[in-house]
DNA sequence: AAAAGGTTCAACCGCCCTTCT
DNA sequence: CAGAAGGGCGGTTGAACCTTT
């Protein structure tokens, strides 16, 4: 019971981590990457258990995370987030780059759900108080927590951590915005039984884009924070640093799409991520973008594909593979790079997850050929385009994969309906 | 200055899910 | 198909640190 394989027999240490145990564990991982944790402490030369080192690895010693306090606007974040997931860490750490679960989950019980009480907020329902209460009374006790008014909530009653910061304000404190009816039309999502922290959530998303919106909304302009890289499950840095000259950039030159998205946005890419030592060595890639042009993700007058894009990557994970030990090097362990290209391959970024598609059988079933054309450019221009057409068969795979983590999408809200 | 109480956060535990055999 | 193994997640713990008295 409880006790993992990894963990039986020979007295292994437990508690905090020494300096030494820690660089003992760094240069492993940093060398080969972690392959079957189980295997790590043995490897690595360390008396933990293989579950230990995965927990040091990810919450403290990964080179990507982002130490320190969080901000005004990562709080607001993990607010409106756990309005919509609820308990859901490693959703919500998904959603906040350089931030791990169990962080959250600690700011989250340690100061976050005492500030909602000082703001009258029930931070499990997140209504108010009084409210709370008295629904408490009028439902059974198992009665779990609804989120139906959460919009109405945040948007009449909160102004979060007040004070300096206005714009924060502004997140939470805005209009409810409602959803475009263009996007219920095209989006599958959006024909799901409505629940209202799924509208909630979409509303949030369009709202914070929607370049009409009377809103000022201080969530940044481009899509990052909501294209996730945390659950990329890239392995360690080898070496590279943050290029912040790096970055992805999708665009579309489709004017019907520009009521949702902007022209363009872009963000950093991973660390790891690195440009393929198989392109030209006449041309380096870094630094260089990525354009995506000509959209297909747009229908019936409007874009979902982000949208999709977002709701994706809530529930979807795409990982290259751990560590493995290749045959062609004998056995030996390879340290676990993504090229750029294997990164364009990835789900998230290929044809199905840019296309719009209509039902879940659209993306689960076919492999439908996306317009979406790719086009690798550095400074001195493009290197190159049409990616996708190499992509076709790839895509049906990725679908597969996606198609499991999408299922996940319902249950995720589920628990409001 | 020291004790008591409160807070933070790294780490562990136990369970569940997926994959492998 | 069943059981084992491994990975991941959320809840909980407890040591270290901070604040108050």
């Amino acid at each position: 019971m409880g006790g993992h394989s990894c963990c039986y027999k020979q007295k292994l240490r437990k508690g905090l981590w020494s300096p030494e145990e820690d660089e003992k564990l760094i240069k492993h991982i940093t060398r080969y990457g972690h392959g079957c944790w189980s295997s790590v402490p043995k490897l690595a030369g360390l008396q933990r258990c293989g579950k230990s080192c995965r927990l040091r690895w990810i919450n403290y010693l990964r080179p990507d995370l982002k130490r320190g306090t969080f901000s005004l606007e990562e709080e607001n974040l993990i607010i409106e987030l756990h309005a919509v997931l609820g308990n859901r860490w490693s959703q919500i750490a998904a959603q906040l780059p350089g931030r791990t679960d169990n962080e959250i989950k600690n700011l989250w019980n340690s100061s976050i759900k005492k500030k909602l009480r000082q703001k009258g907020i029930d931070p499990n329902t997140h209504k108010p108080l009084s409210e709370a209460a008295d629904n408490q009374e009028k439902t059974s006790p198992n009665t779990k927590t609804s989120n139906d008014k959460t919009s109405e909530t945040y948007s009449s009653e909160l102004s979060f951590f007040d004070g300096e910061n206005s714009d924060n304000q502004a997140i939470l404190a805005s209009e409810n915005p409602k959803p475009s009816n263009s996007l219920r039309q095209s989006s599958n999502l959006a024909d799901a039984p409505p629940t209202s922290a799924h509208e909630f959530f979409l509303n949030r998303f369009l709202a914070s884009h929607d370049q009409t919106s009377s809103t000022t909304c201080s969530r940044p302009s481009d899509f990052s924070s909501f294209l996730s890289f945390q659950q990329l499950n890239y392995g360690p840095n080898t070496g590279l640093s943050t290029n912040p000259n790096t970055n992805l950039v999708f665009s579309t030159n489709d004017p019907k799409c520009s009521d949702i998205v902007p022209d363009h946005f872009s963000f950093n890419l991973p660390a790891r991520i690195k440009p393929d030592r198989n392109l030209p060595s006449d041309n380096p890639v870094s630094p260089f973008s990525t354009k995506f042009q000509n959209w297909e993700a747009c229908d019936n007058g409007i874009s979902t594909s982000n949208v999709n894009t977002f709701f994706e990557n809530n529930g979807f994970q795409w990982g290259a593979a751990d560590c493995v030990k290749s045959e062609k090097s004998g056995g030996e362990l390879i340290p676990e790079d993504i090229k750029i290209t294997e990164y364009l391959q990835s789900p998230f970024l290929q044809g199905n997850s840019l296309h719009n598609y209509q039902t879940p059988e659209d993306i689960y079933g076919e492999t439908k050929s996306s317009q979406a054309l790719f086009t690798l450019t550095d400074d001195q221009g493009p290197l190159v385009t049409n990616w996708h057409t190499n992509q076709q068969q790839q895509s049906f795979q990725a679908a597969e994969i996606y198609s499991k983590h999408l299922q996940r999408i319902p249950a995720a809200f589920g628990q409001f309906s």
